[in-house]
RNA sequence: GGGUAGGUGGCGGAGCAGUCAAACGCAUCAGACUGUAAAUCUGACGCCUUCGGGCUACGGGGGUGCAAAUCCCUCCCUACCCA
């Protein structure tokens, strides 16, 4: 159960201010949603991670699925010691990334086009069939088939607060005529999830329709006809922002603004204010946590790349005006020297300023939200 | 002093006559990363280049041979064993 209230909308654009109740506590919205895919935010403990200012983290049913199992994991509040909000993807990700996006290798929001599709229609590595998908399982290659009847299941198992409808993340500059195809599909499966679905959680429907404006709209209008608690926005989202707005343009508009619209896996610094103003109240994004791990700060100037040798003589914080934790007590060198000596403290210490760093930069656009700046 | 095994690019380490500027790993440098197959991946890595190629290289020196990192001689060095 949700209960979702809109405190204030921006009269200069699509953005509001709102705030989101769970049976765990409260989502003040707009918010990041860290990913902690396997039931972790990587490198961080569920204390950490509260101390980052992190509202709410979504995990992924695909993974915790395989391991440890659904049943194993049982309620993931209580296996990751995680008692605040908290929504699990559905595996519709996994759809793009285990299948086109591995054959191609290349993310979401990739400028190649996928023209591949038109010959085959079908990616190497997965299946994709009208009542689901064949997997192989990265971990030990196995077969095993997951539709929207099994993910509903496997996330009425691990009970998060929120959880999605399982739906085909579609590749990136797709043919039409094949985003058309999997958008029927996505829609046949919305259905099929609202319909087995037998617990109180909240269930998000997902907006598909790629960068085409009529499929969007389509799309939009067709998943807000149904009895979803929310909405996730997925697929690609355009490799340039002037096409992320125009999507929002197409999708926002023909839901229910009533409801909570979770803008799925973007994220960047330079989206973000962007994504809100469009309509969007919550939006994941792995970024902060896997630039992190390559060794990437986010600051105010931008982002800051500790593998270079240059910042072992750099004696100041990673950003002067961030209060965290690792800016209050350590120094680019340092941060420099255990990225480049691979130690685990640096990518701790990098992932938990990114984060806290994420997600006071949505604070800040909150506050410019309640004060009529944007 | 005697014996044995060795000396290959920044390091470790393959190769043991031609397809070797020399596998592979590490290090280094550059780049990528947006619902995490992600503490990952890609590329460069002797010198020069009009990007066709050219030059210098496998401890030093000298041979054999059309051709040597690879065979022979010699010197130097290293490790271990015996005195």
């Amino acid at each position: 159960m949700i209960e979702f209230k809109v405190l204030k909308n921006s009269q200069k654009s699509q953005a509001r201010l709102g705030l989101l109740k769970t049976d765990h506590g409260l989502v003040k919205t707009p918010s990041l949603v860290p990913v902690a895919t396997q039931a972790c935010v990587k490198t961080l403990d569920s204390q950490e991670i509260e101390k980052t200012k992190s509202q709410i983290l979504i995990s992924n049913t695909f993974h915790l699925f395989l391991k440890p199992g659904d049943e194993l994991a049982g309620d993931i509040h209580e296996f990751m010691n995680w008692s605040r909000p908290l929504m699990t993807d559905s595996g519709g990700f996994q759809v793009f990334s285990l299948g086109f996006g591995k054959d191609f290798n290349f993310g979401k929001v990739s400028s190649e086009k996928l023209s591949i599709i038109e010959k085959s229609n079908q990616p190497k590595s997965i299946k994709i069939t009208d009542k689901g998908v064949w997997f192989f399982s990265p971990l030990d290659g196995k077969k095993f088939f997951m539709g929207p009847e099994e993910s509903i299941r496997i996330q009425e198992n691990l009970g998060a607060d929120i959880i999605f409808a399982f739906d085909e993340c579609t590749p990136p500059r797709a043919t039409k005529e094949y985003i058309k195809k999997s958008l029927e599909r996505t829609h046949e499966w919305a259905k099929i999830c609202l319909k087995v679905k037998k617990s109180d959680q909240a269930l998000f429907g997902i907006v598909q329709g790629s960068c085409y404006p009529n499929l969007r709209k389509k799309s939009a209008s067709f998943i807000n006809s149904l009895e979803f608690d929310g909405f996730g926005i997925g697929g690609d989202l355009g490799e340039k922002k002037s096409i992320t707005k125009n999507i929002l343009k197409n999708t926002i508009p023909y839901l229910d603004p009533s409801k909570p619209r979770h803008l799925l896996g973007i994220g960047k610094l330079d989206d973000m204010e962007n994504i809100i103003k469009g309509g969007v109240d919550l939006f994941d994004c792995t970024v902060p946590t896997h630039y992190a791990r390559t060794g990437t700060a986010f600051v105010n100037k931008g982002k800051l790349d500790l593998k270079k040798t240059k910042f072992l003589k750099d004696k100041k914080p990673l950003d002067k005006s961030c209060s965290c934790y690792v800016c209050q007590n350590y120094k680019r060198n340092y941060l420099c020297h255990l990225t480049r000596a691979k130690e685990i403290t640096g990518l701790k210490l990098l992932s938990f300023h990114n984060l806290y760093f994420f997600n006071t930069f949505v604070e800040r656009i909150r506050e410019k939200i309640e004060n009529n700046l944007i």
